[in-house]
DNA sequence: GATGACCTGTGA
DNA sequence: TCACAGGTCATC
């Protein structure tokens, strides 16, 4: 599943395209653009020199020298894969998640260069977008770089699981449902306990910070959300005391977490 | 603030 | 055959 850490190695994997000249766009579906049309976004890329590529939480940003800036979002099953010109494919594409295969029906969105460098989004369940100008400000701090006295404004008071508050995009940007479960784990913390609680301990929010960057990067250096020490298994142990982990739905997800080592507030 | 719809491949 | 996965958004 794309979270903030694939985010960030399909930024990686595209930077090659920075410098180059759009040559041709592919948008066949037309579900797949949101508030544009095909002809507007081919419009807005063609000719257009990409100046740099950004990533504000789970969103990836390809900006123009036009001014004009091209939002991707990956849904649940979005891959961007980037080709060059002998056409060998990224190694992004060998990321394990989800469908593994490439077929062609499931192209959403393509651009190439003048010089052969094709970015391409394959979208099976067609949950992810492209859109023109989105708006970034929506997007919180980052998760690989979120500071305790961030996280502190981003958990104002409310009695939200802290779970809902650490997926809401709006507190932080970046952060899935896979990861957001690996670091209440790390962090031994509820991911029922009410954000209200995290937030009073200061020495609380400094460790949660602490852990969602060291989680984040840790996720990226191994090559994706899905590779955690926690796991999602019905009857799995704990890899810390063994219990049976617990499955229950929090913040309208599928939420993992050991009823023991998570079970008292840490700090 | 919680819930369901959107979408469709996957695996039981 | 059907529940299930989950990022995002609309609606209750």
């Amino acid at each position: 599943v794309p979270e903030g850490v694939e985010v960030e190695l399909y930024r990686r994997a595209a930077a090659t395209l920075v410098g180059e000249r759009v040559v041709a766009v592919d948008a066949p579906d037309a579900w797949f653009l949101k508030h544009t049309d095909a002809a507007e976004v081919t419009a807005a890329l063609v000719d257009a020199v990409i100046t740099s590529i950004d990533r504000r939480g789970k969103l990836l940003l390809l900006r123009l020298d036009t001014g004009v800036s091209v939002g991707l979002r990956f849904g649940m099953t979005g891959r961007l894969l980037v080709s060059g010109p002998a056409g060998q494919v990224n190694p992004v594409a060998e990321l394990r998640y989800g469908a593994v295969r490439d077929d062609a029906t499931w192209d959403r969105f393509a651009a190439r260069t003048a010089r052969g460098v094709t970015v391409r989004v394959s979208d099976p369940r067609r949950l992810g977008a492209v859109e023109l100008a989105p708006d970034e400000d929506a997007i919180g701090p980052d998760f690989l770089t979120l500071t305790a006295r961030r996280l502190t404004t981003s958990l104002d008071g409310t009695g939200v699981p802290i779970k809902a508050a650490l997926l809401d995009q709006a507190r932080v940007g970046g952060l899935g449902n896979m990861l957001v479960d690996e670091i209440c784990w790390q962090a031994r913390l509820d991911p029922a306990v009410p954000t209200g609680r995290v937030r009073a301990s200061p020495a609380g929010v400094d460790a949660l910070a602490a852990q969602i960057r060291a989680t984040g990067r840790r996720a990226l250096r191994r090559g994706g959300s899905h590779t955690g020490e926690l796991p999602r298994d019905v009857d799995a142990p704990c890899r810390r005391d063994g219990s049976v982990l617990q499955r229950r739905t929090i913040g309208g997800r599928t939420t993992f977490s050991c009823p023991v080592c998570q079970s008292e507030q840490p700090w």
